[in-house]
DNA sequence: ACATGCGGGACTCCCCGTTATT
DNA sequence: AATAACGGGGAGTCCCGCATGT
């Protein structure tokens, strides 16, 4: 009955999606002008003009509806499809680059806005964690498929921890600077990263 | 009136050191032993011989009997020593790699015990950010001082981010091997971050 | 739905009055051989056979465990059942002396050894007036009701008053020989209190 | 060097009788207008015109600025100057108020406030008890000694228990209603510990 | 099935005796 | 020698999971 695994097309699928967006936005939106705590599933859930059950659904927990994006999903997707004279690293940076600069403006917002919520909240910041853990695994799954190596590589569980770490301070600086141009840093970070630190602070 | 800011010498920070310790090499054989829910405080305590009013003077929670280290602390104090001629990184990796080569055997069990309760107890993993914000700003100011440059700067925070992510990908190593060469892999990865991934999987 | 109010009947009521008794009683004992501060609460869960948890949750202080009992209780119950014609005082004489005349001679030592216990033991004896003030309003209540008054009567405070400091000295008679019979104290002392005082010492 | 046990006369004694009063009295003020705790040894002292050491030398806690009067004696002394036809409660009543008749109204309003922070102030109220006991074994030799008996003989302690009970009563009273007419109260009690409660609820 | 009770473990606070340190 | 830090230990609170009674 269902043309490819996950069917990325298709009316039912396209619906899924808006309302996971919706759902996500209004908590983000909630979240700001009240406070995590002082929010509750039930406000989010009417004013994303779903039902309670209906959230639970598409999130397991309140925590995840922070928590959760696709900009991974997309970012390794990308990934794929880099022309091979890239580096690794090169070619990451091309594909989360792309993935960035589409973004709508109120939409680089509200990752600002989850990036906040997630360093500040302690219930959120426990589960950073458990979240990480995946992605990493299967960037290095990628990059030893491109390097032509085992994903068990130091090399590669190097470049990939370095990759994530990089992204956990973006996190903190936005924290701190919420205007922070994140494509910007991206693009610096990965320029460090691809050409080596040794120059700094030398 | 204190001469040095701490003193660290006298008989009773010694002691205070060495009680500390003894505590942690008690919790992280026990918790290897019985595992960390079926390892109560009290039996902790009393393993290290103290009271259990001990226990908790020294570590807050049971959590931080593990998550404690002075490792960082070390590190950085060796950073600060190191010649001016190295860059940040080099300096660094001469750091950590002082204070990690100069560990016994068994205190390196230990450490590599801790990382993998670090990663597999819920409880512990989800404190593992708590821990890692404060090293972080450190680790910034740090650099900062060296380079001549502000905390916030980008690349400062880049490079920490960076440090900090294979840090983490360690623990992830050790997790799945937990024989893994800590030295050796420090190496690789200090040695990647300083000379670029650039040639990475191209 | 209960059918009455407390449903004094039923396992677990009666065992949670077995528990209570039992934890008493091993408090009491200990106290006396060990005295009051020597004696830790853990030790006495431990001679009762519950758990320290326990201890607490049936009595909230450890001053508790020995300033506690329901003699009141039971002597207000009986209050209310005696004959009409009987006058307040000859009716809470008759009651309590129904409560104190079914103790087993066990029970009665224990008694004597907690008033002991409450006048000699400071942080007792500190407490004494805390568990007078709520019997004392009970008791006003009563005896309005009975008489037909209010409870802030002056001869109804007064009754009350005078009944509590016989108690009062009653303990400290006890205190000085212990082996007192509080029953024959009791009936001297209400039947003075029912029949005045001027012919004492005129 | 000291004509009669203790000088009840003489310029010195007087002197310190007023200076103890002056004290209790700034005490009771301050505790009225700004609560117990949060009015300091310090602060009465300097409202009393003594130093804090004065203070200490009058009264050796500041629970006993409140704890201490000297009706109890007063009264006392009184009782042996008694007409030997009355019988020990009527002597007790009429020296009582010998002694409370002879108040001035702010005395006797200070009285009534010494009595509310007693029962409502728990560290005052923990030691009511230690200041009954004296006073209970006095009365008890007082009053053998007119009646011919021992201190210790029921009659003797039943009748103290029952004053020192209408004593306690009586504060519980004022406490309620601070304008209680305390000499009205002390009629009513001392008739009916005189004439029976056999009357009271028939 | 459902509620309640209980064990037990984490954790805090406080006091007191001992022990370094100035 | 006085002072301050440290350790032991006990009281007390809270919470969770299991077991027991209703």
């Amino acid at each position: 009955m269902r043309p490819t695994g996950k069917a990325v097309s298709g009316l039912r699928e396209r619906n899924k999606a808006r309302t996971r967006i919706a759902i996500q936005t209004q908590a983000v939106r909630l979240f700001r002008e009240h406070g995590y705590d002082a929010t509750s599933v039930a406000r989010i859930a009417e004013a994303a003009e779903v039902s309670e059950s209906t959230f639970f659904r598409y999130f397991p927990t309140k925590e995840d509806v922070i928590l959760w994006d696709e900009f991974g999903t997309r970012g390794l997707a990308g990934f794929r499809s880099q022309p091979t004279q890239l580096s690794a690293i090169e070619a990451l940076h091309a594909s989360f680059r792309d993935v960035f600069s589409e973004l709508e403006p109120d939409e680089m917002q509200q990752l600002r806005d989850r990036m906040v919520l997630m360093v500040k909240v302690p219930p959120l910041r426990a589960r950073i964690f458990d979240f990480v853990g995946g992605p990493m695994h299967s960037l290095a799954e990628v990059i030893a498929e491109r390097a032509g190596c085992q994903p068990t590589d130091p090399e590669v569980r190097t470049l990939v921890g370095a990759v994530v770490g990089v992204g956990l301070s973006l996190m903190f600086v936005v924290v701190e600077d919420p205007n922070t141009d994140i494509l910007a840093l991206l693009d610096i970070a990965m320029s460090r990263l691809s050409g080596g630190f040794g120059r700094v602070a030398d």
